[in-house]
DNA sequence: CTTTATGCAAAGCCTTTGCACGTGT
DNA sequence: ACACGTGCAAAGGCTTTGCATAAAG
């Protein structure tokens, strides 16, 4: 896997393989924080900047992706050319999920045929509400502004 | 169009009515720097802060649009109720066109459907290639790595 | 040995907040 | 009058950058 790395012209550090298989391992969409927290685990004395540095490498190298959770901070997931998927971001708890490109491959149709427009659905983000928080909100009246951040 | 905002418990302040012209004419999505600007040439003195909090008061009075721009920045655009709409952006040109929700209802039901997420589909900005663009891009490869920043 | 990466600290960007004063109703 | 809104300044969260040192090729 590190092989990808060296080719794209990075030099292998204990950092990048131990970031790499941080996120490789995660679960889900990582950020920035909970991937400095874990791989500074293993390697004391890692730095935040590096992370980010190197998390961007990785993004690069295309070994990584890069999302905007619906808050202001970036979230990395390791890449999987086999399932490509756009994502759904909660605006409430800012959980997310995964959506399969198939099902977007129709609308995407839609958008070129009717419009000329080569919509590229496939690093798209929606936003939204998770199950859960959508639950929270059914009994509450449309009174609802809407709003960001309030853990 | 104030009568909107006093009807939701808010004073009308000269802030509030420029603030609200100011995202009523202008095109599209607009960052608060930009109202900032925008509004403080009519309104010398005010202030970033208060920016922020009259933005905040449109959108909880339900007349201003609230959605993330795909970095850490908000964007603010006048609702408009009649014609909900999401947005096409070309990621080479910048030019934006619209795209009517109705088109996106099928793909809304299917998500929730199978994932029990409530995709707020009425909001969103897709990105992709507008016709121009992707007439002069299929000649060319399309190697690129994703990146970030670079306007 | 040359080039690239890291750590550290400082700065940056966008947004929010506390507080005292000003203003709408 | 009283509550709400505003300006100002400062803080906050997340991310980036400059610089000297350390490590990879």
């Amino acid at each position: 896997m590190t092989e990808a790395l060296r080719q794209a012209g990075f030099r292998i550090t204990p950092q990048r393989q131990v970031i790499l298989e941080v996120v490789a391992h995660g679960r889900g969409h990582q950020s920035a924080q909970q991937v400095y927290l874990a791989a500074g685990r293993r390697l004391p004395g890692l730095n935040l900047a590096t992370v980010y540095r190197t998390l961007d490498s990785l993004n690069r190298a295309g070994l990584v992706d890069l999302l905007d959770d619906t808050r202001g901070s970036l979230r990395f997931s390791l890449r999987d050319p086999e399932h490509p998927h756009a994502h759904l971001v909660c605006s409430e708890c800012g959980a997310t999920s995964e959506l399969p490109v198939t099902w977007l491959a129709r609308l995407a149709q839609d958008i070129h045929r009717r419009t000329g427009f080569e919509a590229d659905l496939g690093h798209q983000t929606f936003s939204g509400l998770c199950p859960a928080c959508a639950r929270q909100q059914t009994t509450r009246d449309s009174n609802r502004a809407h709003k960001r951040k309030e853990a």
